[in-house]
DNA sequence: CAGCCGCGTTAAGGGATCGTCAGGGTTACT
DNA sequence: AGTAACCCTGACGATCCCTTAACGCGGCTG
C-alpha cells in the first residue's frame, strides 16, 4: 500500500484529493500546515508528498528542506500559476516534481506514479548502470552512448551534463544545479551554456532534435530526462 | 555477520541508518567524527565504511586517505547534493561509490551489497585472463603480450598502463584514475606521462599507430581499451 | 501591438589538450 | 666500470573543445 502525505491549507483541494487518491488505492495522510506536515512525515514514513507551497505558517521551501535534511521522499509540489520564482527555489530545495494549479487530477495522478516508480527502483550500482530510450542508450559506467547501434561521441562538458539529467531521469533538474553540478558553483547564473549543450545533445541523440522526445525543457525551470 | 561503520554527525541520519541496517541483519558501528571514524576503523575492523563528508573535525577526503594507508575497505561517501567537487576528491582520494544527499535507504543497501560483493570476489579467474584483439593479444595472468604469433616485450610501466586499462576493457578509464593506478596518487596531475605512454604503447601495438582503434583516447576525460 | 524575455541554433576564435620525437639522467645488470 | 634499458622532461605542431556572440522565434506583459 502506497502512502500519500497531502500537505495543503484548502480544506477544498485536501477533500479533493483525499477521494481521488483513496479511490485509486492510495493510504492518503493530511496536514494543513508545515509543522504538521514534518510531524506527519516523520511519524507516518509516506511513500510521496504533495506540498502546496502556500502554507500558512512555514515557507513551503523552508519544509522541503527541513525533510530533505533526513529522507529522500520524493516531493511533488503544487503551486499557483504565477509562483514561477517560488517553483525554483522548491526544484532547488529538493522537490522533485511540481504540477501548477488549477491542476488536472489525471496529471497529478500521473506525475505521482512516477515519483514512486522512481524511488521503488532505486539506481543500479554504477556497474551495470545502462538506461534506454527508444532514440539511444546511455552506459554510465563505460560513459558511452549508442545511437542505431553506433557509438556516439561526446565531449567532456556534454558528458557531463547527459550524465546529470540520466542520474535523475523522469526528475525535473533546475538549471541551477545543473550548472552547479557540471561547470561548478560559480556558474549558476550561466543558463546560456545550458542553451548550448542542450541543443548540442539533441543534435546529436534526438530523432528529431526541433522536438525532442527525451531531452525536455521546462521553460524557467529547468531540464528533463524522459526515457 | 556483516560489519558497517557509519560515520556521520548528524544524529538522525545516524539512527535511521542504525535502525534500518540493523532490521536487514548488519552489525552496526557508528561515528560521529573523522578522528572517531578512524579509531573505530582499527578496533572494529569494518567490512564496509559509509562515510559522510561534511565531518566536523576531519575533512571526508582526508579521512578516506588515511583509510587508505592500511586498509581496503569499501568506502561508500554520503555527500549533499551540491557538493560534486568533494565527491570527484573523495573517489579519487579512494572511495568505492557515493550516495547523494538526501539518499533513498533502498539505494544506500543496493549500493552497499555491490560494495561487499565487488570486495569478496576474486580477481578475475585465469581462463578470463586473456584479451585478444584483431591485433594484438593481452595475457593478464602472464603478464605477456603476444603480436602476430611473437611476443612483444613491454617495460614494467608500459605493462601498468596497459594492464590497468585492459582491466576495464571497454570502459572509459579517467586520467587522474589511470595515473593513480600506475605511478600513485602524487602523480594525479602528470598527465604529459599518459601521453609518452600511450604512445609507445600504440607503435608497439597497433596496426596504424596514428589511427588507433584499440588504445583511444577521449579528450578531457582519460583513455578506453576497445577489443 | 510593440517590446522584452527566455529558448534554440549556428559558427568562429582562441585556449586547452593531445601526439610525437629526441635527449639526458638514473638504475640494473654484466 | 661499462653498457643497455628505461623513465622523465621539454618543445613543437596538430587537434579538440569551451566560450562567446549573433540572430530568429514564440510567448508574455505593459
Amino acid at each position: 500500500m502506497t502512502t500519500v502525505l497531502v500537505v495543503d491549507d484548502e480544506p477544498q483541494i485536501v477533500r479533493t484529493l483525499r477521494i481521488s487518491l483513496t479511490a485509486r488505492g492510495y493510504d492518503v495522510v493530511t496536514a494543513s500546515g508545515g509543522a504538521a506536515a514534518l510531524r506527519a512525515a516523520s511519524e507516518r514514513k509516506p511513500d510521496v508528498v504533495v506540498l502546496d507551497l502556500g502554507l500558512p505558517d512555514l515557507h513551503g521551501t523552508t519544509v522541503i528542506e527541513r525533510l530533505r535534511r533526513w529522507t529522500s521522499v520524493p516531493i511533488i509540489v503544487l503551486s499557483a500559476r504565477s509562483d514561477s520564482e517560488d517553483k525554483v527555489s522548491a526544484l532547488d530545495a529538493g522537490a522533485d516534481d511540481y504540477v501548477t494549479k488549477p491542476f488536472g487530477i489525471d496529471e497529478l495522478l500521473a506525475r505521482l506514479r512516477a515519483a514512486v516508480r522512481r524511488s521503488t527502483v532505486p539506481a543500479l550500482a554504477d556497474e551495470d548502470a545502462v538506461i534506454e530510450t527508444e532514440a539511444f542508450t546511455v552506459d554510465l559506467a563505460a560513459k558511452k552512448v549508442h545511437r542505431n547501434g553506433t557509438e556516439v561521441h561526446l565531449t567532456p562538458t556534454e558528458w557531463g551534463v547527459l550524465e546529470v539529467l540520466t542520474r535523475n531521469r523522469g526528475k525535473l533538474v533546475s538549471q541551477k544545479q545543473l550548472l552547479r553540478d557540471v561547470w561548478g558553483p560559480e556558474y549558476e547564473k550561466e543558463t546560456h551554456y545550458l542553451r548550448v549543450y542542450l541543443a548540442q545533445l539533441r543534435r546529436k541523440l534526438e530523432p528529431r532534435p526541433s522536438q525532442p522526445r527525451h531531452l525536455v525543457t521546462e521553460a524557467g525551470l529547468g531540464y528533463r530526462f524522459e526515457t
